[in-house]
DNA sequence: CTGGTTCCGGAACTCGTAGTTTCGTATTTT
DNA sequence: AAAATACGAAACTACGAGTTCCGGAACCAG
């Protein structure tokens, strides 16, 4: 399915794309997603609610755009062991879903899953399965260096380090300083069995 | 806050408080969250609804209501190890959670936290006190035991094993055969450092 | 330059649902 | 008996998601 070429017609605006975007997160940092409107979001951006619907067909999507903009889930490079790894990556994700726009949006969107598989479809593919792809290369390495005598179970793995901050945030809200270290820590004894 | 003594007045029926809890239960496991409606409830359990509004005042709470009842968090009690304590623990939130009404419902319900204070506390008070405590004497026996050195880090034990529950059901919908026990080996080489 | 197509902001519109109110009636306390 | 609260049913209000239409602008092919 290669890319269209280019269609007749005017072309879309790419500021318009940004100004829903940008709208979108401001308003969702400032009201949260139930508090969020697309009317809200149209005026905010200057822009009429057409122009959305032209490029999203739901609120959730909307959202769910918003919410993943800019995000880069790659775990960061080798730092040479396991134990860095892991903290290097408890940062990352601490550092995202630290951000209230994200959270709100993304803990939202939770709650969607189940009821819209169009939804259920772009939330595996663009966050669990570079997640999951992320950690089994973090751990592949981590067996390469020998610190690891096995491969362990991935999935279970990538369940518990994500669901764990998620767990974190939606009861205390704001990761602590030293959140990340703690994490990292408490999953390197899981899969090292040193403490 | 003592009960009040007896209002003058017609008195609640029962029956409708539970007609209300069922038909909420039937229609979350049928229809999920999103397609749930108040007139639905009230239709399909034979009840005006102002009825349901004399009870709940809003369709979040009546669906954590449904979700909750007859749930019992309370850990089983002691198995003799940790590891049979860890397993008996994840067999009970995996059990709940396995009912796709409950699960569905609390799903949307993280999502609606931190927009709605009051469900904000309902849910920390319900679920998350007793689970951090439940959680926390279970880990104490372990320390009495001698099986751990130390009282470990009891929320983000609780943070990790409950968010480990919710992650993976998100994502895979269903527990796998034998996914409690995999899950308690994780958690019990993470508090112990025995693989 | 012209006609066809798609875009733009703006506004009006439909439709469904949360939550309130009202009505006539039933059940309890004082 | 009177006051208070409950009941089912239905009408009602308020508001937001999503659609449609407008006049006008930007692009492509001929």
């Amino acid at each position: 399915m290669a890319t269209d070429g280019p269609r007749a017609g005017r072309p879309r605006d790419n500021r318009v794309d940004a100004a829903i975007v940008a709208a979108t997160r401001e308003l969702l940092a400032e009201v949260g997603y139930a508090g969020l409107t697309m009317d809200a979001v149209a005026a905010r951006a200057g822009v009429g609610k057409a122009a959305i619907y032209r490029r999203y067909s739901t609120k959730p999507e909307v959202a769910f755009a918003a919410a993943v903009h800019g995000v880069d889930l790659r775990p960061p490079g080798d730092t040479g062991s396991l134990l860095g790894d892991l903290t290097a990556l408890a940062e990352v994700i601490v550092g995202h879903l630290s951000n209230p726009a994200a959270s709100r949006a993304l803990m939202s969107l939770l709650g969607e899953i189940g009821n819209d598989p169009e939804l259920t479809r772009q939330f595996l593919t663009t966050f669990v399965e570079p997640e999951v792809a992320g950690n089994a290369e973090l751990l592949q390495r981590a067996v390469d260096r020998g610190e690891l005598a096995e491969m362990p179970d991935v999935e279970l793995f990538h369940s518990a380090f994500g669901g764990a901050v998620m767990a974190w945030l939606l009861v205390h809200h704001r990761p602590p300083k030293g959140f990340p270290e703690r994490l990292a820590r408490f999953m390197h004894a899981a899969l090292t069995g040193d403490t």
